[in-house]
DNA sequence: GAAGCAATGTTATAGTGTTGCTTTTCCTGC
DNA sequence: GCAGGAAAAGCAACACTATAACATTGCTTC
């Protein structure tokens, strides 16, 4: 874990929600006082992401960094499109049911993405989007 | 139903892969010997989304025609990563179970993403990518 | 201190998607 | 037939996302 790398993950956690690439080399350049380019952010990243302390959000190509690192979890996650939050659970029975349907098929999985996009119990009480 | 419309989703069959737009786009400006604009066929897509002719796989950020229209179904995609092909199933658990989590967090859903990512049966067979 | 290696820096470019505005098409009612 | 209007498509420019290719740094090892 080199200090970029540190940074860029501390820049994660401390957004709060799932944050784009290039919010991150802003962020990066800003708090370092000096340019960062984009490979650099993208390379960390990537580490991140096999460490399994940051996951990758698909459908909003945006990054949030993982509750349980530890744990081989399901990144499943909810996404609310009012405030741009994001939570993260883990629910061991869909990566069950997904390992199934795979079986049937005879197909060897080696990744995962499960999204839901709507509006959070805030947001939705607050009133429609 | 228009001409265009009609053509991007018959190139999507014809594809017989998740394609990405641009790819699209060449296909359409080929075929019909014209150049067409991105906006063009990014519009079409998203009609024919909202139809629930075709599909978004987000990990590729490619396109897919929906084997079920007919069907609510839960765009449950297998896209083996050496043939590029992807495979769709309808399995309402994995709906069924998102659904239950949702309600715990009193997240109201509008859409979903499921997403499995590994090798089909045939490439399996014939070797590691 | 030179070789080797992992990480990072730098520049340029590829790939993906959108905005804003204009033009065309097609339908509808007169 | 033909004005009016709405939906669709054309078009140019741009914004956002990601990677390629190559140079540099700094540390380790011999």
């Amino acid at each position: 874990m080199t200090e970029l790398r540190k940074r860029v993950l501390e820049l994660l956690w401390a957004s709060g929600r799932p944050t784009g690439a290039y919010e991150l080399i802003e962020a990066v350049t800003r708090r370092d006082s000096r340019p960062v380019g984009p490979p650099t952010v993208y390379r960390a990243l990537e580490f991140l992401m096999t460490q399994g302390l940051v996951s990758r959000i698909e459908s909003l190509n945006a990054y949030v960094p993982c509750v349980h690192p530890e744990r081989d979890h399901d990144c499943l996650f909810f996404i609310c499109s009012r405030c741009r939050t994001s939570v993260e659970l883990d629910d061991p029975r869909i990566g069950g049911l997904l390992a199934e349907d795979a079986a049937v098929l005879g197909f060897v999985a080696t990744r995962r993405t499960v999204e839901v996009e709507g509006m959070c119990a805030q947001c939705a009480e607050v009133g429609a989007a």
